[in-house]
DNA sequence: CCTATTTGTTAGTGAAGCATACAATCGAGC
DNA sequence: GCTCGATTGTATGCTTCACTAACAAATAGG
C-alpha cells in the first residue's frame, strides 16, 4: 500500500546490484587485504612476501620444478616469476640447474640456506593461520578452501 | 603395522601444515588474483581499476564523505586514499568540498561524468559478478559472503 | 594558550602484475 | 638437414598499490 506503482522494484530485475556490500568481488578484495597485512606484520621479522614464501615452499615440495611450471601453479606470468625467483637466488634460498634434457628450463632448488629460512617461514604461517582459522569452525574452513578454490580453479 | 612407530605423525601435532594446498591464506590469494585479473579484463576498456571503481560507487551511496570514512570503508590507508580520490578527480569524476564545519575534512561528490562512468562501470560489475557467482548456488554466495566479512571485519 | 589528535598532502620505497622484445632451445613437418 | 612455430627464460619499462615518513592546517581538550 505504501508502496507506488513501481512494479520492477523486485531484486534481480535487471538494474544490479543494490549496495556495494553485496558485491562478491569487493568482500574478496577485502579479505585479501586483511589477509596479507597481517601476513606482511607476521614476516616483517623475516623479510619475506606471501610470493616469495609461496615459492620456497613448492620448491621444496617439487625440487627440480622447472620456472615455467612454478609460474603456472602460483599463477604468476613469466616476468614475474623470474623476478621472484632471482631475488630468491640473490638472496641465496635457491640455485637453478640447466635442464638436460631441455635447455631451455631451469630447475630449481632450495639451498640448504632455504630450506632454513622456509622452516621458520611455516612456524609464522602456522601463527597467520590460526590468526586467520579462529573466525571458522573447522567445517567452515573445508568450504571456505573449497569454495576459493572454485574460483582460482 | 605398515607404518613404523612414528607416534607424533597425528596431523596438528605441531609440525604445520603439511601442503601449501592446505594453507588457508593461500587460497585466498590465488583466489583473490583470478577475481582480479577477470576484473581487469573486463575493466579495460573503461580504465578503471577494483579501488576506483569501489570509491566512485562508495561516494555515490554516500554523497559528502570524508575521504578519511572512505579511507576506513575500503580498508586504504590515508595516502592511498589519497592518490586514488586524487586521480579520480583529475579524470573529472569527483570533487573535493571543504567540510564547514571541520576545515580539516575534504567531502566528496560525484561529477555527472562520473555519476556516468559509475554507470557504466555497474554494468560491468553486473557481468563480472556473474562470471564468479556463476560457481556457487545462491545458498553458497551468502555463506562465502558472510565468512569473507568475517575476515575483514 | 598550549598540546595532542585528526586530516589531508607530498614524496619516496618496494612488491607485484603486465606488456614487450629478444635469444636460446625444442619439436614437427618437409 | 632445414625451416617454422612454440616454449622457455631473460631484460626493460610502465603501472597500481600499500606503506612510511615528514609536514601543514584545523580541531579538541586541558
Amino acid at each position: 500500500m505504501a508502496q507506488p506503482a513501481l512494479i520492477e522494484s523486485k531484486d534481480g530485475a535487471g538494474q544490479g546490484p543494490a549496495s556495494l556490500d553485496s558485491v562478491l568481488g569487493f568482500h574478496i578484495r577485502l579479505a585479501h587485504g586483511a589477509v596479507y597485512r597481517h601476513f606482511s606484520e607476521t614476516f616483517a621479522t623475516l623479510g619475506l612476501t606471501q610470493k616469495q614464501v609461496s615459492t620456497l615452499w613448492l620448491v621444496a615440495e617439487m625440487p627440480g620444478i622447472a620456472q615455467s611450471e612454478l609460474g603456472n601453479r602460483l599463477r604468476m606470468d613469466r616476468a614475474t616469476a623470474m623476478s621472484i625467483v632471482s631475488r630468491m637466488q640473490e638472496r641465496g634460498y635457491l640455485w637453478r640447474e640447466r635442464c638436460p634434457s631441455d635447455g631451455r628450463k631451469q630447475l630449481l632448488h632450495l639451498t640448504d640456506e632455504g630450506r632454513n629460512a622456509l622452516d621458520q617461514a611455516k612456524t609464522c604461517i602456522e601463527e597467520h593461520e590460526r590468526w586467520l582459522k579462529s573466525r571458522f569452525t573447522s567445517d567452515e574452513v573445508k568450504k571456505l578452501v573449497e569454495m576459493l578454490a572454485r574460483i582460482h580453479e
